[in-house]
DNA sequence: ATAATTTATAATTTCCAAAATAATTGTAAT
DNA sequence: ATTACAATTATTTTGGAAATTATAAATTAT
């Protein structure tokens, strides 16, 4: 049971660490990113040649790339009129987060549950090192490692579920919220509330309190939705409404 | 409101009515199809130039279309070891089924609270639609038809919830779903195809047809095995840790 | 002047062949 | 007999050219 939720955290999170074997798994990887620190901003035409330009990358693994982030919402297809990255509206923050607390409510309330020793021990280390660095003030690399540590424990408070849909569903939503939150904040959360908030959580998870958790969580997710929300009806103008 | 739940049920069910503007497009809805009805079996190789000849195709569009299916859990990619279809273990058939229900019984309870009038208007009509088609007895054009339904049923009770991510993962496990039990029904029918099977050996081998009985024999035992072999494969889950 | 139609241009999409990688076979050595 | 290694074969992956389709510009007609 232990070694399956090592096993769960790091094919999770290590997978990629370690290097694509295709041209298409390292130009997805390199989109993806991009789409989620908002480098391609949404609504962005993703023209062939241009990204072939500035990728350096060739027709083919281009297009798998592109096809693969439909599937999971992060660019849009239209007939043959090409990609373009999703474009954010209000309703899709809102609903990412609601889908997103039904999901890890549930995952972290298994968790707790049957999680076992490795998942508490995954949990506490992932806390620590989170804890251990401080919050970045503006993007750039120390802002994207202060990212991977904070997914890390958020992913290993759901790693000891034993749900394998749970888990994949509750990562791709927490890369969408990703998004919204670096495409609104051009600095990071206030470093203290968001510290405290996570202290709560891990400490609600390891005493078993399923419902303090939950709770937790849940306020945790809300506070942040709306502050993304509050952003982009401040920047209705700027952002790419969906023409129809 | 109404018309938001109506667009939203067409959207999701009538996507596919519409005809296929790129090769990649149809290509996809195809794999899908043979993936989810069992054509292509749970572990059988994708290979490029087998499946170009078969479905008389460019190696683009199919690339592009199995990159779609592996961010949908469909199809796996291994390193440059190419494409294959997803295995079924029991552990997803147990797995899907729980995060269906989890994600579905939100969706309801959320229809129920504020689906309205027109969400009520499609779940009757789309019950009566599949109450008046009589349940198939073997897989076929009217099998077809009645998933359609069937379908259409279920996802009507969830048209109504508000969330497009509730409806959209819901929609895609309600797929996996499909082709666990579609997977199984094959089984059953190979299970009473052997029927027939022993008594073409029987008669081949009393008509004194030595060539026909044997080849009959030979293809009991093999089919037999690829039975055997499928279960086997389909049922190691939890027992054996994939080496690294 | 506006709408409709044609032409020209730009972009996407597809086919195909070359390059890169894995799997297989054959061979020699321990 | 088994392993290690080389050569061959098969398959995947990739890049770019050709074909298809959309968009923009130009032309004509009303």
């Amino acid at each position: 049971m232990d070694q399956e939720i090592s096993a769960t955290i790091n094919a999770l999170l290590d997978e990629d660490s370690e290097p694509p074997k295709t041209r298409a798994e390292a130009a997805y990887r390199q989109f993806r990113q991009d789409i989620l620190w908002g480098k391609l901003p949404p609504g962005a035409p993703l023209r062939s040649d241009e990204l072939r330009r500035n990728y350096d990358i060739g027709i083919s693994p281009l297009r798998e790339a592109l096809s693969r982030l439909v599937s999971e919402r992060l660019v849009t297809s239209s007939g043959q009129r090409g990609f373009r990255v999703a474009p954010v509206t209000v309703s899709d923050v809102l609903d990412t987060m609601e889908t997103r607390i039904v999901l890890e409510c549930e995952a972290l309330s298994r968790s707790i549950q049957h999680g076992g020793l490795e998942w508490e021990t995954q949990v506490v280390s992932s806390f620590h090192k989170l804890s251990r660095i401080e919050l970045p003030q503006e993007p750039g690399e120390h802002a994207e490692r202060w990212a991977m540590y904070h997914r890390r424990f958020h992913m290993a408070l759901l790693a000891g579920c034993g749900s394998s849909w749970l888990i994949i569903l509750a990562k791709s939503l927490f890369d969408h919220a990703e998004r919204h939150r670096l495409i609104a904040l051009q600095d990071m959360i206030d470093a203290r509330k968001a510290g405290t908030e996570h202290k709560q959580i891990m400490e609600a998870a390891l005493g078993g309190n399923a419902k303090a958790a939950v709770s937790a969580l849940d306020h945790h997710y809300r506070t942040t939705a709306d502050f993304v929300v509050k952003w982009i009806s401040g920047n209705r103008d700027k952002s790419t409404a969906t023409p129809t």
